[in-house]
DNA sequence: GAGAGGAATGTTATAACATAACCCTTCCCT
DNA sequence: AGGGAAGGGTTATGTTATAACATTCCTCTC
């Protein structure tokens, strides 16, 4: 996995999440419906995460405007299907390109353009476990968040 | 580091933390105000993250009420110090036991009893730096939380 | 294809979290 | 004493998220 560069075919991207995401849930037997891929289309707009209400007024366009559980509950059923992740410092939420892998939210966070990607580090989990376990701890759920330059911004300069 | 037992003697951990508060503000010049003495306090009186609002309503107890900016500039002046960590995903404050050791947002929450510390893990920013590196990404922040159930709860079973 | 039951969505209102903008006081320094 | 910065009060508002209830739509069974 490597860091969206500024270059990239999004449109491939969007293009493959909404397929992947058609087949997992089919495969789960869970209801992507119209709203829901429409909101899963629209976070996958670009690899900044988005906020709920930024997503209602992109609903909003076509025709009249939504309220906000609307979008709060197809949020609520794609982060079920692990077909976005929540980004918590920013409210926000992008996409997950591996739904088909279920793993927990480690995302690398861009301080210069915004965008998101998910950090790939098998290693990690057991470094994690082991340092979690020394402590007693029996740990179910994590959430990790690097904030940093990607590789497009830190080569850009300062 | 330990996590916090039902049965610690809690008024030391209050009275080590604030009296560390005092010496590390001494000793870098800042202020340690009255107010901010009391919201820190506040925050070490239990080791379960607590909100803005909760410490609000019990700022308020000593007279009038107090209005939300009051609390937010106690925190933050807080967290620039190291005095507390926020726990991003309860909305919630900590206090930090070591605030003389500069450090990450390292969390380690219990789902059961509420009660939060720090995971004490030396090797994971090694383990997190190589595999950041290697996708490229020049790491600045980190933020870990890891929610589960500490020795306590997962002692007394399910 | 009629009807029952449940899932999905609409609607209204409000809760919970956080900050902007402005002003006044206090404290410290010269 | 006077200037200036830091702290804090006050009012208003922005932002994020959920509760509670009504309605629509889908699917399954008969």
């Amino acid at each position: 996995m490597t860091f969206p560069s500024p270059s990239h075919d999004h449109d491939h991207c969007i293009a493959a999440a909404l397929a992947l995401a058609e087949r997992e849930c089919h495969r789960r037997g869970a209801r992507l419906t119209e709203l829901r891929r429409r909101v899963l289309a629209l976070v996958w707009d670009s690899h900044c995460p988005i906020g709920a209400y930024a997503l209602l007024d992109r609903l909003g366009h076509d025709g009249r405007a939504a309220a906000p559980p609307t979008v709060y509950r197809a949020l609520e059923f794609l982060l079920d299907q692990g077909l976005i992740h929540r980004v918590p410092s920013r409210n926000g939420y992008i996409g997950c390109p591996r739904p088909d892998h279920p793993h927990a939210g480690r995302i690398l966070l861009c301080q210069r353009c915004g965008r998101a990607s998910e950090l790939d580090a098998p290693d990690l989990d057991a470094a994690i476990a082991a340092a979690t376990a020394a402590q007693g701890f029996h740990a179910h759920r994590l959430s990790l968040e690097i904030e940093g330059l990607c590789p497009a911004c830190h080569a850009a300069g300062p």
